[in-house]
DNA sequence: CTATTAAACGAAAAGTTTTCGGTTAACTAG
DNA sequence: CTAGTTAACCGAAAACTTTTCGTTTAATAG
């Protein structure tokens, strides 16, 4: 097969491909990846750089993507909450994608914008200056380790003592999902409060 | 060469290594780590089921590395800070390691009798039950998130305006691992100040 | 003392990623 | 409306990695 018609791939769609894979569960092959997209091994070539541009490319879909526009005169909580559930949905939606970027740094462009609007909403909270940049960094640590948690089989805690305290609250204690929706929602609550009693 | 005298590999030797290799910052490859510990190739797949194998063994020698005893008759806040001190270090001294850890589930033996030690710590600060489980899987992903934070270059932000509000504010925002131990000091000052107004 | 198992090795096999040469379509000048 | 260049594809070969296999010899058990 020569040139076709129009082309077959671009780095987009490669990168879309790949982020599939991924979520699916599988590893970022290369092979497997050019079946998924119906074309030969050493096409893909032509449009990203190996498996490292690959990497790259899908950060940068994920960086398009996830754009985060502040409703104007909200109040800060409302906005710094909508804002990290920005973050949160860019990180829970692909967890096993995030691995592969965790060395690369999304933190650029789009993404960036998005800090900044949560710095501006820390600094309309009335935290001082000095805090604002560790305590968005606390948010993002936790969101990012939240949406890793997802990753963790159904059943985190396995206690061999059917007696222990431990056992008898896992009775009442979701698991899937359910559990890591709860372990986000409480801890931004718990978060919240925090930086409250900080500000009061 | 023939059998020698003296074992020259056990899985904790592969783990060791592997796990230096890792911390280092390289990948985790079978030929290298085989260089590093001085046999062939192919001895290593004696003593360990091949690269999966050696993740397995990693678990293992970690959880066995981070045990935690909380001392008697301490405040609960204290005990429970130790304790996630305790998971944090275990966690921020290989993040590397950690990433491949992830699916694999630490939680057992020695790390599982971490955990019930927490939940104890949660139960006596006089949380309601329904909300110990929950809590400490919060304070488990900061911590979590806060040591992968680590391996993000050394500046995280770096916007295109330099008079945007945050350029300002990184100015006077350490970096590197000072930067890193600040975010978890703070994020888990934020947490505790969180539980608190729970329980108040 | 002999048989079995353990620990190592080298070489071959299997699996993945990357490169290369060849083919034809699209684009660009003149 | 060519002719030359570039783009997009393919198949095959090369380069790397991981895993398996057959062989050698030391330790150990009966």
């Amino acid at each position: 097969m020569a040139r076709p018609v129009s082309p077959l791939l671009s780095p987009e769609k490669i990168a879309s491909a790949a982020i599939e894979m991924v979520d699916a569960g599988h590893e970022l092959k290369i092979q497997p990846l050019a079946k998924k997209l119906g074309v030969s091994l050493s096409s893909l070539y032509h449009h990203v750089d190996g498996r490292e541009g690959i990497i790259q490319a899908m950060r940068e879909v994920l960086s398009r993507q996830y754009e985060f526009n502040p409703s104007i005169g909200e109040a800060w909580r409302d906005s710094l909450r909508e804002g990290v559930n920005a973050l949160w949905r860019l990180y829970s939606d692909h967890p096993r994608v995030m691995i592969h970027l965790l060395g690369v740094t999304i933190h650029e462009s789009d993404t960036m914008r998005l800090y900044e609007s949560l710095v501006e909403c820390l600094q309309k909270s009335g935290l001082p200056d000095s805090e604002v940049l560790t305590t968005l960094e606390v948010l993002d640590a936790f969101a990012f380790g939240a949406a890793l948690d997802a990753l963790s089989p159904t059943t985190i805690f396995a206690p061999k003592d059917a007696g222990s305290p431990m056992s008898e609250l896992l009775r009442q204690h979701p698991s899937g999902r359910e559990r890591n929706e709860l372990l986000y929602k409480r801890g931004l609550d718990i978060i919240f409060a925090g930086i409250e009693s900080r500000i009061g």
